[in-house]
This record gives C-alpha cells, sequence and structure tokens, in this order.
DNA sequence: TCTTTTCTTGACACCGTGTAAAGTTGACAT
DNA sequence: ATGTCAACTTTACACGGTGTCAAGAAAAGA
C-alpha cells in the first residue's frame, strides 16, 4: 500500500541514522529528525508512535542494511574452535562501530522506557548467541578451560565483547579500531582458551 | 556556621543515597528526595542548586562514609605486584556494590548534564590511578606481558573493572560477589601477568 | 526582642515527548 | 473531472521533571 509511505519511512530511518551515528551523543530529539528528513515533527509520530518505535526501527533498517547476518555467517564457517572464536570477535567488533551511535541512544533510554530496554537485550541476545557458539566449539575441541561452564565462559565473552567496552577503550581511552580488536582477541584467549595439548 | 543547615544538609545526603541504592534503577526525583527528608523541593534547591550537585555531593559523602581510601590503602601495603593487584580488586569490587545506585544515577545523567559527566570521569579517574600503580608494581617486579606498556594495560585493567561490567555480570547475569571478584582475579591475571620465570 | 538564617508556599518558565483535531495536497479510480 | 482516500501540515495543548522567583513563616541566636 502507497508507496510514498514506504518511501518518507525508510526516508526517516535513514535519516535518523545518519543523525545518530554523526551527532554521536548529543541528544537527537524527534524534531532533529523530523526536520532532517523535510517532514514535520507529528508526521513523524504517524510513522512511528514513540520514540522507542523509531530506534527500534532503526536498528533493525541497520542490520538489514549492513546485513549483521552474512557477517556473523563467516564466523559459522570457521572449522575450529579457536578460529571460530577469533573470527567472531572480527565480526561483531566490525560491526559495533556502525551500530554505535544507535547503541547509545537505545541504552541512554532504558531506564526510562520498557520498549527500548526489551529492544536492547534483544540485540544483546544475539551477541550473546554467538558468543555461546564460539564457547562451545571451543569446547568441542577440548579447549575451554576446565574450570569454566559453557554459560559462565558465554557471560565472559559477552562482557568483554560489549559496547560499553569497546566504547571505553576507543572513544575514552583513544585505541584503533585494529587494537581493540587485537586486544580482544588476546584477552578472549586468554580467558577462555586452554593451552594446546 | 548554623549546625541546622549542616544537620539537614546530611540528612538530604543520607536520604540520596538511601533512595539511590533502594530504589535502584528507577528515577530518583529531586521531589521524591525532599520528601524521604521531610523537606520542601525547594528547600532541597536551596541546598542543592543542581541534581548534579546533589549527587556529585552524595558520591563525596558515601566515600567518605565507606572509606574507600582506607580501603584503597590495604592494596598500597602488598608487597609483590601480583599481592598487589589481588588487593585493589579486593578493595575496588568491595566498593562497586555500595556505589552503584549513585553510579548508576550519574552515569544515566552523563549524556546531558557536563557537571555529572566530569564528577564521574573524576571518581573514574581515582580507580584509573589504582589500577596504573597496580600495573606499575607489577612491571617493577618483571611480571607485566612484555608486549604490554604500562598504559595499555592500566587501559585494559579499567575496562575489566568497570562498573558496567561489574553490572552486567551481578546483576543482568545473576552471579554472586563473590564469582565476580574471583573471576575478575583470573582474567586481570590471565590478561596482563607473566607466568613466573 | 530583634535580626538573620532556614524553610515554606505557591507561582511560573522551559524542554521534550506525546496527543488531538481540522485543514491541505496529491494520487488514482471510475 | 470529479470524488475519495491516504499522507502530510498546521496549530494547539497536556504532562512530567528540572530549575527559578518572590513573599512570608518559623526558628536560631545575639
Amino acid at each position: 500500500m502507497s508507496r510514498k509511505k514506504l518511501e518518507t519511512r525508510e526516508r526517516i530511518l535513514r535519516t535518523a541514522w545518519k543523525l545518530l551515528e554523526s551527532g554521536s551523543g548529543s541528544q537527537v530529539r524527534m524534531s532533529d529528525i523530523a526536520e532532517a528528513a523535510g517532514i514535520t515533527r507529528q508526521a513523524l509520530y504517524l510513522h512511528f508512535p514513540k520514540r522507542a518505535d523509531l530506534l527500534v526501527a532503526t536498528t533493525k533498517y541497520l542490520d538489514q542494511v549492513k546485513n549483521v547476518d552474512d557477517r556473523l555467517a563467516a564466523s559459522r564457517a570457521a572449522k575450529t574452535g579457536i578460529e571460530r572464536l577469533d573470527a567472531f570477535i572480527d565480526a561483531w567488533a566490525g560491526h559495533i562501530p556502525d551500530i554505535y551511535g544507535i547503541a547509545k541512544a537505545l541504552l541512554a533510554m532504558q531506564h526510562t522506557d520498557t520498549d527500548a530496554r526489551l529492544a536492547w537485550r534483544d540485540r544483546m541476545q544475539a551477541v550473546r548467541e554467538g558468543c555461546e557458539a564460539a564457547v562451545v566449539a571451543l569446547e568441542r575441541d577440548n579447549r575451554l578451560l576446565p574450570n569454566m561452564s559453557v554459560e559462565t565462559a558465554t557471560d565472559v565473552l559477552a562482557m568483554l565483547l560489549s559496547v560499553r567496552n569497546w566504547e571505553q577503550l576507543t572513544i575514552d581511552s583513544g585505541w584503533s579500531q585494529e587494537d581493540y580488536v587485537a586486544a580482544m582477541k588476546t584477552l578472549a584467549r586468554a580467558a577462555l582458551v586452554l593451552d594446546a595439548p
């Protein structure tokens, strides 16, 4: 129904994304997005009744455009557990800069908005599953540290790879993306992987 | 001057602290604190012109009451670098639950309020210094991983010990405080410490 | 008792989100 | 071409929370 509505919707999402990634940090208001998209604030509310709705839709749009699934699929192709761990870290770490703007906005309204909280939990659950898959692959190779359960190891890996940690190292401490990725790989190995027998 | 003002001030700070630690998460408004402290919202603004001022004062009050300095001093007494690392983790990790409520509030208003941002940075700088001291002690013992500079190692340690990570593991993933502390100690060793020669 | 400090009472401004209703514009169908 | 429907505009307002202002009550202290 109506190509026009879809066009506008897409334009809104693209605009929201751009604003969120560029104006990183500074609050992005509904009126900002509306103005940048060339419509009224009210028209914006016609498409997305709540701010959380818009943010959630933007994440989905982004996931679709950036094709996270394909990116993570690469890690599934890896043979050994260790290769898989590295591949997953590469894939996810490479995706963080793309989602950082929207992630920050979503994170910021977590304490207010239930929808935002659920949306973020949902995204993080997906990442957690990737972590778990890598950990399971390690265990299958008998390379998971013996004192670690799959669940514990998954918790640790998910913690290491959190957006907040990426933010702290790259944004706050000025690390390059390469340094971050390299550090995470060695850190994850040190934390989870048993030395080769 | 005027014992009464100081009394009221202390009562406000104590009340703010209690509200922040108990009603953890849910928004604590200025009116909530005023009411709980038995004064008017306006009287509260007489003592603390901005919400950020109150939060910052509350952190200082808490640091004073809980005596962080003494707690961290224990880590300075340790002989070897490794003991010092463990002692510091014990001290800081033990302090996190105390400050979590206020930390969360301060963190939540970071993106809005400059004062809150500066106050938090200041607190974190103090922690960072503790991290750095431990790292330096390690290096002096020649037990710091050779490919790591003091600065890098400090960044990593500060990241590991961040309040967000504590939150993720204990609050979100349900770890006990003991599990958290133990995991952080082994994680820090795995990440930073060279095996004994 | 008289002064000063502390606190109260009762307003109001501002900002951002979200709602409501009436009017405009353009697409497209018959 | 005309009428209908969907998308958008215009204007206006409610609400919650922070912060401000001014006049008066109450209590401390000399």
